[in-house]
DNA sequence: CTATTATTTATATATTTAACTAAATATATT
DNA sequence: AATATATTTAGTTAAATATATAAATAATAG
């Protein structure tokens, strides 16, 4: 949880699930969009997948990104839990 | 944006909204549940407040501390748009 | 097999964050 | 006013994070 919300507190990342929204690509793609460097780049990539916001599959010389919304349920689920019914104030 | 997710990623942030959502209190009282030191906690608090998760109100020698979910109405927005309609994956 | 391209790992530096203690401020009580 | 309690601010240290460069690994092209 706190992986997740932590992968998601960078913009760049947050950038980076945006892009794979729109299709699945490899990291020379996403790199194109940054001007970061490719081991910087890859360092998010890492932290993108150790949270499930992405998988990795490696297809010839390339490796492709894809995005995993599966995990935001967690959060939904968090919010929903700290939101329900609070403060009854009269 | 980044604020918030930053300030959700801490565990210890989250058991504080966890606690707020039972009803306000003031800064002593939640500090209660913790071991940590009042100045570590106002820190929480600070980031907390910076973020809109939660307001604070001067009441004679308290500060009462309010939780306030309406800012997870941005994250649920931010969900909803990078989940929508992905990879139409044949 | 050597060269090229793509990606990752290793290492170093700079910045940010979390925690503490001590001091400051504000209010309340006597 | 003096004291006690609650909260915040300041300054410091340790740990975590972001970034870069350089080296290592993997796959493909020639």
């Amino acid at each position: 949880m706190s992986d997740l919300f932590k992968a998601l507190a960078d913009p760049g990342r947050r950038k980076i699930l945006k892009l794979l929204k729109a299709g699945s690509m490899n990291a020379g793609t996403i790199l194109k969009h940054f001007q970061m460097s490719g081991a910087s780049l890859n360092h998010h990539l890492t932290i993108l997948r150790q949270a499930g916001l992405v998988t990795s599959e490696k297809k010839g010389q390339n490796v492709i990104y894809t995005i995993n919304t599966t995990v935001f349920q967690e959060i939904l689920e968090w919010i929903y839990e700290v939101k329900g019914n609070n403060n009854e104030k009269k």
